[in-house]
DNA sequence: GAGGGGTACGAAAACGGTTTCGTGTTAATA
DNA sequence: TATTAACACGAAACCGTTTTCGTACCCCTC
């Protein structure tokens, strides 16, 4: 077991002094030809490579980014995150992750810990219960410290920093729209509880559609579905009502078991009922019938994340200039409605 | 923008020294009572965190464990994530991921970048392209080193250190034996190549099922797709073979996809052939028929390798010594194969 | 009052680098 | 030959901690 090399090997090994190796080594001018030659060549043939943490601890920057999201499990956050890692690393940042689990104190701790050094800044959506709770006072903590941080998807407005969002009220609109054009009259929403910003964007999206195409919007057209687990029965009672002839859903997983549901309950998909699922996501691909599904294009957002948080990062100045940028989501149409 | 507050600052503004501070906050005998109470206090007041990055220089430990995946996408490696973060996590560190994409020098610079300084301890899976190489030079010089390694699911003989898999070969059997008792006799392999360790052995438990059951091993049972892309004219090519009554595939993906085109050319599942897929994913779940699948129990595994790595990574004396542990694998009945 | 033993604290080295500044040597110039 | 500027390198501070060791001070004892 070989003990890793250090600067100070080398300089002891070749006779001369820390400094000059470390100049050597970044082919600083200071250094002659032959001295430089001699010490690349020696750190080469022993493998040197500098320690990241003394090197972090004196310039004050980790390359390292933190990424804090509430679940793994998700295909839309697993997309980002891909979207993340891919573009950090290719700027030579790594990436640690840290999984909210929808908890805002899994969200604080995990936020505290990494905000002493760790990082040089940070990429979250909010866990469902810091979006419930308000409380966003380690955000605050992590800003005023001026430590760059990046939301996306799900957001707040009470944090003044960079944002990725998609159109979430607009596409949800022309999804009603879409199943409008086809003719559907009952068109149903599958959402949360509305403390989600995202469904609170969509939902307003569905509203406007119906309001202006002249459909009354009916309570019982609202299904609200907790985040943690289905509840079936709810569904079931929810596809009682004969007058609901298609279904925009807020995430894949609420399409999935509604759609298969409604076709248990003998709704045929599409001709009876049509579905569309927020999230393209595998399993939107899957499914029989196919999902038409809304892509957020998680990669895309990821990388723009990524790139917003990293920019702030490596600029020098600290003007407090936020943009919050908007990725336009699209619709993929497949087998659960008609063309 | 306050900045953070150093242990320099405490011992400037109370008048003690830089050490008295450092014990004072560790709560060190050596310090008098009300000297401790008024450093803590402040401390507490002005909210004194101390720098990761200087702790890690100082003593060596970073807290922090790298964990490089062949890709993020897939239902299993996310599980296994899970298990580690989770376990990480509680036990006080922070998972660094890095996506190797099945590349060979992905995982080889990830790695590099990593192991000066950045990690405790790495987990891995192997890439693709790793397995195909059989280079394994890069694990090597990382153990050399020193640098605790669990490696787990793609493994490889040739390095010495910490390992977990699923008794592949065993539950392979198993999944195939289970067809042969439903009266199966035309048992197909769909699988990758052979160079995944996993691969390997699943087909070797697949072998000998049918040798120990007296079932002729016919070569145009197996087909070998690239895991990189699905080949539906193979797999439409393989299911004109009449002689097939089930399947068992090798993963999850492999299987919907045959299992739709084996519906989509007019067989009934599982009357006319059954399907069992490895990995319990999500869309095993949701399938239709619903998938037969074999649980490796992901979260488990993750769990297991963080718990190996930690207690290697925390025990003082480095005597040599590695085990592998073996996750018992279980079959998930379901519709695609007759109970 | 000298010696001894705690107690409570500080100085300084160390972790592994970067960077500023100073300085000895050489060669060019007047 | 004396002056000077360029060159090549080294000393030391610094990043924010931890930890070892030294020591001033007080109290007790004989």
């Amino acid at each position: 077991m070989k003990q890793k090399i250090t600067i100070k090997h080398i300089a002891r090994e070749l006779e001369v002094s820390i400094s000059t190796v470390s100049k050597a080594l970044k082919n600083s001018e200071e250094i002659g030809q032959d001295t430089k030659e001699k010490i690349q060549a020696f750190a080469k043939l022993h493998n040197y490579k500098p320690n990241n943490i003394a090197v972090s601890l004196k310039n004050k920057r980790t390359k390292n980014i933190g990424v804090i999201i509430p679940n793994i499990v998700h295909h839309f956050f697993t997309t980002v995150f891909r979207g993340i890692e891919k573009y950090a690393n290719a700027r030579g940042y790594n990436v640690i992750v840290c999984v909210s689990d929808e908890s805002f104190d899994k969200e604080v701790i995990n936020m505290e810990l990494l905000a002493n050094g760790s990082i040089d800044g940070f990429i979250m959506a909010l866990s469902a219960e810091t979006q419930l709770k308000k409380d966003y006072s380690h955000l605050m903590e992590v800003t005023n410290q001026g430590i760059p941080l990046v939301l996306f998807d799900r957001i707040t407005d009470e944090i003044a920093c960079d944002k990725v969002v998609i159109n979430d009220m607009e596409v949800a609109y022309m999804a009603v729209k879409k199943l409008i054009d086809n003719g559907r009259k009952g068109i149903a929403l599958i959402t949360t509880d509305d403390f989600f910003s995202v469904s609170k964007a969509r939902e307003d999206g569905y509203l406007k559609a119906l309001s202006d195409h002249n459909l009354q919007l009916d309570k019982d057209f609202i299904l609200r579905l907790s985040f943690k687990e289905i509840d079936e029965e709810a569904i079931n009672l929810f596809f009682e009502n004969e007058a609901i002839d298609a279904a925009l859903c807020v995430n894949e997983i609420f399409a999935m078991h509604s759609m298969r549901l409604a076709q248990k309950k003998g709704f045929k998909v599409p001709e009876d009922i049509s579905f569309i699922g927020f999230t393209d996501g595998i399993l939107s691909k899957y499914a029989s019938p196919t999902l038409t599904a809304i892509d957020q294009h998680g990669e895309l957002m990821g990388e723009t994340a990524a790139r917003m948080l990293i920019e702030k990062v490596e600029e020098e100045k600290d003007e407090e200039q936020f943009a919050t940028e908007v990725i336009r989501a699209t619709i993929i149409e497949r087998e659960s409605t008609i063309n």
